[in-house]
DNA sequence: CATATGATGGACT
DNA sequence: GTCCATCATATGG
C-alpha cells in the first residue's frame, strides 16, 4: 500500500518529520530494495539560503516549483542527490533523504557500494542513492508514475530528534535536519 | 576518536 | 573559472 495521496501536502519540516520510519522499496529486475527512513532534511525557497530555490528557477531548482510528490534527483561531487517535493504548488520546498536503514537486499546493496559495513551503507545522501541505484532519470517524476518506487507509510511514529543541516554554507537558526534518535543508522 | 584533504562532475556566473 | 545539500582516505591524539 503506497501513501496516501496529499501525504506530502504541507510545510516542509512537517513533511521531513512525516517521512521518518517510513519504508522506502526500490524494485530493481533482479531484486528488491527495502529500508527504512531515518534521516531527513529540509529545504524551503527563497527565505533559505542553503536551498538551490534561494535564487530563483535553474536548470535544477525548477523542479522544487512542480507539485508535491516530485522527485528531485541532482549531482552533487559526482553522487546523486534524492529529494521529494512538498507543500502546495507555486509554493517551493523539498525534503532530502539523507540516511535509510538497510532492510532487504542487503548483499546488493553491498556489491553497489563496495563495502561490508552494514552501516555504511546507506549513511549519507549520496550513499543512500547509491544503495538503492537511484538513477538521475527519476528528476522531475512523481512519485505515483514510477512503478518501481514506492514509499510506504510507517506503522508508528518513532522518537525524532533534530539538528542544524548538515554540508550547507548558510543555514538558518532553525534546525531542519531530523533524525530518528537512537539508530545506528544516521550519517 | 577527531579533523583535514583530495577526487570528482555538473551547474552556474 | 568557481562553487558545492559528498565521500573515502589519511593523519594525529
Amino acid at each position: 500500500m503506497g501513501l496516501s495521496k496529499d501525504f506530502f501536502d504541507g510545510p516542509a519540516e512537517e513533511i521531513a518529520r512525516r517521512l521518518l520510519g517510513c519504508t522506502i522499496i526500490h524494485k530493481l529486475p533482479d531484486e528488491t530494495l527495502k529500508g527504512k527512513i531515518i534521516e531527513t532534511e529540509a529545504y524551503f525557497g527563497s527565505d533559505d539560503p542553503a536551498s538551490r530555490a534561494s535564487n530563483g528557477k535553474t536548470k535544477i531548482s525548477r523542479v522544487m516549483w512542480e507539485p508535491a510528490g516530485t522527485i528531485l534527483v541532482y549531482v552533487v561531487h559526482s553522487y546523486n542527490l534524492f529529494n521529494l517535493i512538498v507543500g502546495e504548488k507555486g509554493k517551493a520546498g523539498a525534503v532530502l533523504i539523507r540516511a535509510v536503514e538497510p532492510l532487504k537486499g542487503i548483499d546488493k546493496m553491498k556489491a553497489k557500494r563496495k563495502t561490508d559495513d552494514i552501516r555504511n551503507l546507506c549513511s549519507g545522501p549520496g550513499k543512500f542513492t547509491q544503495a538503492f541505484c537511484i538513477p538521475r532519470a527519476y528528476n522531475n517524476k512523481n512519485l505515483e508514475d514510477i512503478e518501481a518506487l514506492r514509499i510506504i507509510k510507517r506503522k508508528s511514529v518513532p522518537e525524532i530528534s533534530a539538528s542544524h543541516r548538515i554540508g550547507v554554507r548558510e543555514d538558518l537558526k532553525e534546525k531542519y535536519r531530523f533524525f530518528v534518535k537512537d539508530n545506528n543508522f544516521v550519517s
